[in-house]
Parts: structure tokens; C-alpha cells; sequence
RNA sequence: GCCGGCGUAGCUCAGGGGCAGAGCGAGGCACUCGUAAUGCCUAGGUCGUGGGUUCAAAUCCCACCGCCGGCUCCA
């Protein structure tokens, strides 16, 4: 018999070939460990050694556990339905673990599940929890595992066999009456598994493929302390109350209505304001920075864009084109040949670049109707877009500058964390070589020089230029893509784009595309998340609420004090209903309004104000003059 | 686009073959009030749209539109 050795930490044990993980750990009197790790991958107590290992073991505190607890749990979720509804009638696709917990794909002959469903199917598995049956697992030749799976009917996993590479081990892993192809790894019994929870029930397609059938898939969240699965539940509470789509309707930001149509956004009084205000800003910055501001048409010819390849490759996504004097024109949903039009307007000298053109431009885009989402989501929305054309000694420093304005414009909304990824040259990709090279180096430069960390998509670029992407992190921890600075080496061919060197010779310049927000619809989504609602002062479209004690008594006062303050520049408003006090101030709380003033005899008398800030309650009394000047420094820093 | 759920007053929602409801909001009246909801009265709905079943449809069936959760897509 031929012997192996497996290490675990400092210790080395001599074992039998098809000894399991769960027996040398025994022999070595560790306890507790809910699998190994053997290098990167993970291996459960039922795997049997075949080879010299080194392993090291996972304990419940280690989060690679938690993967091995939440599989078994999926599938407990399978044998759970396939005794609720049958061994016969549930077929099983696949079940893998996600980030907080686990799903499977199935499908249910003869009935669809829904919500109410998840329940009992929770129950069943509590029940199958509860009797803690012993897991076993068992290896198969290709030809054994297909047979079996063919006659338990499981068409799906007949199909993974299939697809799995010769020389791999197909493993069957089982519990009670119920078997599953499956990889493992799973913890020994299913009394081992932590707190979970069935959250939702949505459809996904077989494989992914929207040409394959549509299977049921069930989602559950697991964690191994019972704390730990209620502050997830939390977390999902809060991202509710935060939902920019419920925010926008109460503070009546915006609306979105079927009559209008699908996906189109209409910007009510205060969301307007702050897409004002957010935009203001965004002008003033890029001409800081030295862009020039331009406007573009929102339809243009056929034909441009058929020189510009959207036409070829663009289509599906565009709105369908209107005649106009028996030529199509589309509705446009980039604004990239437009810019390239500016910049063609006359020969460019070497001397005028990096030339860089930067314009809100409002697009529209054909999005299939699943996907739209509130602002997030939407068919006609503004890209804060810009074009930079340079050449290729620029290239550095312009990606550099680039990225540098894109983060620190994003600091100044409050995000600070941010991640950047990288996309490199895929395989079917256009330019040469030392075009992607010099990009691709520029681009990690620039991450580097203004001190990100950036992870690589290696292939993941366009098939027209590498790009980097920014992700930001929200309040309660969740990445949103904005930023988006991408080479372009496909339209300055396609439109021939040049640039009159030193040498007197026309050159054909690098072009990048590039957006910070990467939509403004988007972006005041994201912001409504991340502040809850409770924008800062400087955005806020409603800065200060007066409310006069009696409108009778106080209102001319009030009214002055409007006036004062407007003419500063301060958004305010008046509160002049007949109400209780308590009553108008409520509905300024909800309304989240940064300040509150309320003005009664003293104030009148004396000329002043009684301030109460959102969150910090009431301050006491100030004058008017004073007031002013903090707010207006308090905006001015952008608190 | 696909699967499932949902669509009732401006908003949040109840009702589920036999008179269309509540709270908030809106308008009116009274109260004249000092830091998170004063009371009373009134108006407001083709029950998403179209078709069907039925003596009778908000309610059951079909189609479409929209929304929600996902899948897919995002050169």
C-alpha cells in the first residue's frame, strides 16, 4: 500500500492513498475544522487524499468556510424541494455559493414557485437541518455518472458532465435519499450548516444563455452566527429606506411615467435644482482645467453614423431613425462624432493639443425594457462627457491629469473610496501593438502616480483601446461605476483625424473618451443613496425653510428675511400655512431642508432668527447677517 | 427581450363576482400656537389599457402597457 504525506502546519502525517481529510485530521486530534485549503482551493473533510499534500485547515472564524457551509446549504434547498414536490419533477441546474449566501437554478415541472413557496421550502430545510444526516461522497466514471443522472432525470446534469474536461474527477456528493453532482466542497453533516434565510425567487436562463430555458432560481443568504444573518437583513432595510427611486418621489426630485414613456426621466423643481447646481460646478471645473465647453444636436445623419461604426455595431442600441428629405437620421446615443466634428472644423496644429472638449450631452438609448431601474437604469440620460485628443508623447500626462480631476471631483461629493480597474487589450482588437502598449502603460501610470490601487482585467478592454475604470464606494459599502477614461483607436481612423506636427506633417492623433459621473441621472441616484437622501448643504435644492409662528404676525418679517437671503444666493423657502408650529416643522424634517428658521416676536424685535439645523436640532438664535455668512462659507467649502 | 410578482384617489395601501374604502396630502372653516402630526367639513377614482366570460367584473380569463426582483445585454 502506497503511502502519502500530508503536512498541516509543523505536523506531517504518513496515510494510506484514498484516506479521507476528516481522518488525518482525527489522527492529528484537530478539531473543529470545517474543511481544508490546499493552496488556493478549497477541500472538504470527505475528500480522500491521493497525492502528497500540504493543507491547512479551515475553522468556522476563517471566511473561506463560509463558502463550504452555504453550498451544502444549497444543496439542502434541492433535496428540500425535491421532497416537497417531487424526486421526478424537480430538475436541478446549478448551485453555487455567492458573496452573502447561495442559490440553485431549478425547475419545477408542473408548478411554478413563488413567493409563498419560500417558506415552506425553508421549513423543509430546517427540518432536514434538524435530523443532521451524514454527507457521503463518491466518485464516478463519466459514462456510470451520466447513466445515473439520466435515469434520475436530471437532463441539466447530464449536460455539466458533458461539459466537464476530460480528466477531471466527476464526484457525486449526497445526503439521505437525495444525490447531486457536485464538486464540493460541503461541510460532513447537514447539522454543520450556520443561519440562513430564503430572501427571493427570480428567473434565470439555463447557462446564462437566453436561447436556453428559463429556470426558477431561489436565493438564500447564510452566515454562521444568527447576528450576522439579521445585520444582512438589516443592511437590506437600509438600502430600502435609501432607494433613490422611493427618495425621489418624496422629496419630489423627479418622475418617471408611463406616459411619458419607459426609461425617461422628467426633472421636477428641486431635482432640477440639483442637477443645477451639479452641473454649474461641473462647467466651472472643466474650464478650471482647461476644456471647452461645447453643444452638440441630439439627432444626427446616417451617415456619420456609419462613418463612425455605430450603425455597424451600435444599432440594437439606438432608437429607431426618422426620415427627414429621404435621409435617416438618428437620435444620438453617444456623442463622441460630434466632438470629432468640432475638432475636424479646421486643421490642428501640434501646438493646439491636448485639446480637450467637454459637453453634457443627453443621449438616448434603446435599453430593453428588463433592465431599466429608476435613475440608474434609463433610455435618455446626460453623459458628462469629454474628448481628449492628443499625441502620443501627451499621452501620459493627459491620463494622468484625467484621472486626477475624475477623483478629486468625486471627493468633493463626499465619495472617498474608490476602486479602479484596468482593461487591457482583448483578442479581436483593432490598432497596432505599440498603440495598446503605450496606452495600457499610461494607464497604470497614472494610477500609480496619483496612489490607487487597481486590479487588472486582463482582455477585458475594448476591442478599440484599453481604459480604466473608477467604482465608487457608497455609505453602506456598495461600488457604483462612474468614472470612465477609455483610448479610442477606431474613430480617429474611422474619421480620419489629424494633426499638423513640428515636422509640417499631418500625424493622426490618440484620442480618449472620457466621463467622471458617468451620467448625471445616475450619478444624483447614487448620491441619494449614499447621503439617504440628506443631501449637503451645498446640493441641497431647498437650503433653508422660514417658518414664521403666525404667518399674520411674522410673515412680513419672514419675507424680508427671504428676501435677504435670496439676494445672497441661498435657496429658501417660505412656510406661510396656517399651521401648528410642530406641524411645519415636521414636514420640514421630512423634507429633509438643511435649516430650519423659525421667526416669531423675539426674533422680529430683535432682528434675528432661531436656527435649527437637520441633524444637529435646534442651535438657538443668531442674526440674520451672521447667518448668512456661515451658510455661504459653509457652502462655499462644500461641507 | 425572458421568468415570476404587482398595477385601486396626488402619495402609502385595504377590499377580491353584487353601493369604490382608509390614512396622509389638497381645498374650506375654526383654533393664534416657540422647535417632528390641532380639530371639523368638503372635493377627489372609467380600480393601468383593450377584449372576453357572466344577469352582474376592481374582483375570473386573454392580450398589451408599465413597475418590482432577477436573468441577459451594456461595440
Amino acid at each position: 500500500m502506497e503511502a502519502l504525506r500530508v503536512r498541516i502546519r509543523d505536523k506531517e502525517l504518513q496515510v494510506e492513498r484514498g484516506t479521507t481529510l476528516g481522518e488525518v485530521f482525527k489522527a492529528l486530534g484537530i478539531k473543529d475544522a470545517i474543511g481544508g485549503k490546499v493552496g488556493s482551493e478549497l477541500i472538504d473533510l470527505l475528500t480522500p487524499i491521493r497525492e502528497d499534500l500540504e493543507v491547512t485547515p479551515v475553522f468556522r472564524e476563517d471566511p473561506e468556510s463560509l463558502d463550504i457551509m452555504r453550498h451544502t446549504l444549497s444543496h439542502i434547498m434541492a433535496q428540500a424541494l425535491k421532497e416537497l414536490y417531487g424526486y421526478d419533477k424537480v430538475h436541478l441546474g446549478v448551485g453555487p455559493t455567492t458573496e452573502e449566501g447561495f442559490y440553485y437554478d431549478v425547475e419545477v415541472e408542473g408548478h411554478t414557485l413563488s413567493a409563498e413557496d419560500l417558506g415552506k421550502v425553508e421549513e423543509k430545510m430546517r427540518e432536514i437541518v434538524k435530523r443532521d444526516y451524514p454527507l457521503f461522497r463518491k466518485e464516478l466514471e463519466r459514462e456510470e455518472a451520466v447513466k445515473l443522472f439520466s435515469q434520475l432525470g436530471e437532463k441539466y446534469k447530464v449536460e455539466i458532465i458533458n461539459r466537464i474536461e476530460e480528466g477531471e474527477t466527476i464526484s457525486l456528493y449526497g445526503q439521505d435519499g437525495f444525490t447531486d453532482l457536485c464538486k464540493g466542497p460541503h461541510v460532513p453533516s447537514t447539522g454543520m450548516v450556520g443561519e440562513f434565510k430564503l430572501t427571493h425567487l427570480a428567473g434565470a436562463y439555463w447557462l446564462g444563455d437566453a436561447s436556453r430555458p428559463m429556470l426558477q432560481r431561489i436565493y438564500g443568504i447564510a452566515f454562521w452566527k444568527k447576528e450576522e444573518l439579521e445585520e444582512r437583513l438589516r443592511f437590506y432595510e437600509e438600502a430600502k429606506k435609501r432607494d433613490h427611486r422611493k427618495l425621489g418621489k418624496e422629496l419630489e426630485l423627479f418622475l418617471i411615467e408611463e406616459e411619458v414613456g419607459a426609461g425617461l426621466v422628467l426633472w421636477l423643481p428641486k431635482g432640477a435644482m440639483l442637477r443645477k447646481t451639479l452641473e454649474d460646478y461641473w462647467k466651472e471645473e472643466h474650464i478650471k482645467r482647461g476644456y471647452q465647453l461645447v453643444y452638440t444636436p441630439h439627432v444626427g445623419n446616417a451617415r456619420l453614423w456609419q462613418t463612425s461604426g455605430h450603425l455597424d455595431y451600435y444599432k440594437p442600441n439606438m432608437f429607431s431613425p426618422m426620415e427627414v428629405e429621404k435621409e435617416e437620421y438618428f437620435v444620438k446615443p453617444m456623442n463622441c462624432p460630434f466632438h470629432i466634428a468640432v475638432y475636424k472644423s479646421k486643421i490642428r496644429s501640434y501646438r493646439e493639443l491636448p485639446f480637450k472638449l467637454a459637453e453634457l450631452g443627453t443621449v438616448y438609448r434603446y435599453e430593453m425594457s428588463g433592465v431599466l431601474h429608476g435613475l440608474m437604469r434609463v433610455r435618455g440620460f446626460t453623459q458628462d462627457d469629454a474628448h481628449i485628443v492628443c499625441t502620443p508623447e501627451q499621452v501620459e500626462e493627459v491620463i494622468e491629469e484625467t484621472l486626477e480631476f475624475a477623483v478629486n471631483m468625486l471627493k468633493d461629493f463626499g465619495f472617498e473610496d474608490f476602486r479602479v480597474y484596468i482593461s487591457t487589450k482583448p483578442k479581436d482588437a483593432i490598432g497596432s501593438p505599440e498603440q495598446w502598449e503605450l496606452a495600457e502603460g499610461a494607464l497604470r501610470k497614472a494610477v500609480e502616480k496619483v496612489g490607487l490601487d487597481y486590479e487588472v482585467d486582463e482582455g477585458g478592454g475594448a476591442f478599440y483601446g484599453p481604459k480604466i475604470d473608477v467604482k465608487i464606494r457608497d455609505a453602506i459599502g456598495r461600488l457604483w461605476q462612474c468614472s470612465t477614461i477609455q483610448f479610442d483607436f477606431n474613430l480617429p481612423e474611422r474619421f480620419d483625424m489629424e494633426y499638423v506636427g513640428p515636422d509640417n506633417r499631418r500625424h493622426r492623433p490618440y484620442m480618449v473618451h472620457r466621463a467622471i459621473f458617468g451620467s448625471v441621472e445616475r450619478f444624483v441616484g447614487v448620491l441619494l443613496e449614499h447621503y439617504a437622501g440628506l443631501l449637503p448643504l451645498w446640493l441641497a435644492p431647498v437650503q433653508v425653510r422660514l417658518i414664521p409662528i403666525s404667518p399674520d404676525k411674522h410673515g412680513a418679517y419672514a419675507k424680508e428675511v427671504e428676501a435677504y437671503l435670496r439676494d445672497r444666493g441661498i435657496r429658501v423657502e417660505i412656510d406661510l400655512r396656517e399651521e401648528r408650529l410642530n406641524a411645519r416643522i415636521r414636514d420640514a424634517e421630512l423634507q429633509k431642508v438643511p435649516y430650519i428658521l423659525v421667526v416669531g416676536d423675539r426674533e422680529v424685535e430683535n432682528r434675528s432668527l432661531s436656527v435649527r439645523h437637520k441633524g444637529e436640532g435646534n442651535l438657538g438664535s443668531m442674526y440674520l447677517e451672521d447667518f448668512a455668512r456661515m451658510l455661504l462659507e459653509k457652502v462655499s467649502k462644500r461641507e
